[in-house]
RNA sequence: GGAGAAAUGGCAGAGUGGUCGAAUGCGGCGGUCUUGAAAACCGUUGAGGGUCACACCUCCGGGGGUUCGAAUCCCUCUUUCUCCGCCA
């Protein structure tokens, strides 16, 4: 959500960024100030009547203990119909309150004067690229080609229990699995990233925190009954750990790992792209998410980039980083950069991690503030990132390793896996 | 799931209709004293809106109501605690 005295200081240059998105929000923008400005004027309204009647109230305890009792019954008249007032305007002013809060909800965030220009994923900038890809037999096969000849993964057992993207992982698949996450989780703490264990279902006031809603509304599960939505992702949960929260900079930076299932609707998605671990109803995701002083949010986002890059040269996958144009750019995010690994067999980038700052973006919305140094309240700027998302990991693994003899683990996770080999 | 109790400032804890944004203690901050520190003493110390700054308004778990006036009375929701039941 954008600061309101940031939005109309600077509003040309705030309409002149959101167009990278794609976005004319000339209109939108003077919505939102304009509806803050009659806010403020009912606001305003409604604190000069509401002094009024505390005068008359204090007046009128006074004329009771005094016994002035037919000149206090006067003065209740009169407070009586500035009552009927206020409880209009005062329902005025919850409807303002509301319609500003709708139209701030809508408007995205701010884009980085880093992003390209451009309006879909071809326009990404590729600004890193490591790794060889490796040269595979003519026969080299998918991933779920291999997770079904090596008993990995049963999509059709996930199909009979709960329906199409729910994979079961089996034997050294699941041990796999288990390696991955465990793995992942060592290497962040490593470099300071305290780990949490959070809920996997949240309430609604989470998922505005974080932004996905109102905007996704559609893409998380939603548990009508207890109206909870499991999470599409660990940041939820573990970013309104910190909502309604008044940090001292000294707390700055707060850094968090977590390992969560995550559940997507995916509401839409069809096609090739979707096959075997590409795309799932339900994965598993390392992420980590930081809270940092605004001076040096853009340092951290650069620092884990890095450290994602880390992970993935230790698991040996070829891999690009991309940064995301204002047309594929999140729609809470200020600037996002894409991990994508090479899957060989399938000649295609696959997307395993996604690093991004929010700035305040999220903080306004959930309420997550520092004192800084001065002694002034300012907001805390959030970032985070997979460290990593798994079922495309784990495929471009199946893929890229695949030999005569079988799947070979790379050496940084055969003391997680216990084995070398997948045969 | 059933019965009962509770929710007040960073924490503990008073306050049952006007003088309460709220006693007191602890903690925090500033000062006096001290070579320095501790102790003691003095002062100060919640949040949001609003304003150039004041004024002013709101907030005692959330929402609604009674009343001229609510932390205080009523309704409702949520959460916590105790007991019972069930249970990994």
């Amino acid at each position: 959500m954008l600061d309101i005295s940031i939005l109309r200081e600077h509003k040309n240059e705030i309409i002149l960024a959101l167009s990278k998105r794609g976005l004319d929000a000339k209109a939108l923008v003077d919505q939102v100030i304009e509806a803050d400005q009659r806010r403020r004027s009912l606001q305003a309204e409604l604190d000069q009547n509401l002094a009024k009647a505390n005068t008359l109230a204090k007046e009128i305890g006074q004329l009771y203990s005094s016994g002035k009792t037919e000149q206090a019954q006067g003065l209740k008249d009169e407070t009586s119909k500035l009552k009927a007032e206020n409880k209009n305007l005062q329902a005025q002013l919850n409807q303002a309150v509301e319609d500003l809060q709708t139209l701030r909800y809508n408007i995205p965030n701010v884009p980085h004067q880093l992003v390209p220009n451009g309006q879909s994923e071809e326009d990404n900038l590729e600004v890193f690229q490591s790794g060889k890809i490796p040269d595979l037999q003519e026969d080299a096969l998918p991933h779920w080609e291999l997770a079904s000849k090596y008993n990995l993964i049963n999509f059709d057992l996930g199909n009979k229990i709960s329906g199409a993207g729910f994979p079961v992982y089996t034997g050294k698949g699941a041990r796999l699995q288990r390696a991955l996450i465990h793995y992942f989780l060592d290497q962040n703490t490593a470099v300071g990233y305290e780990e949490v264990q959070v809920p996997h279902l949240v309430n609604e006031a989470s998922g505005f925190g974080t932004g996905q809603l109102p905007d996704k509304e559609g893409q998380m599960y939603h548990v009508g009954a207890d109206n909870l939505y499991l999470i599409p992702t660990a940041e939820v949960p573990v970013t309104n750990l910190y909502r309604d929260v008044m940090l001292s900079h000294e707390q700055l930076p707060i850094s968090n790992t977590g390992y969560t299932p995550c559940f997507r609707r995916e509401a839409g998605s069809y096609g090739a792209h979707v096959r075997g671990l590409n795309r799932l109803h339900q994965f598993d995701k390392v992420e980590i998410v930081r809270l940092e002083h605004p001076d040096r949010s853009y340092d951290a986002l650069d620092e884990m980039v890095d450290h994602v890059k880390t992970l993935l040269e230790a698991l040996e996958l070829p891999y690009r980083v991309l940064r995301l144009c204002g047309g594929d750019l999140g729609f809470t995010s200020a600037l996002t950069y894409d991990f994508e690994v090479y899957s060989t067999a399938q000649k295609r980038w696959l997307e395993v991690s996604s690093v991004s700052n929010f700035e305040s973006f999220q903080s306004t919305r959930l309420k997550l503030r520092f004192k800084d140094k001065d002694g002034r309240k300012k907001w805390v700027h959030t970032l985070n990132g997979s460290a990593l998302a798994l079922p495309r990991v784990l495929a471009a693994l199946l893929e890229n390793n695949q030999t005569d003899r079988g799947i070979h683990i790379p050496k940084a996770l055969v003391p997680y896996t216990g084995f070398e080999l997948i045969d």
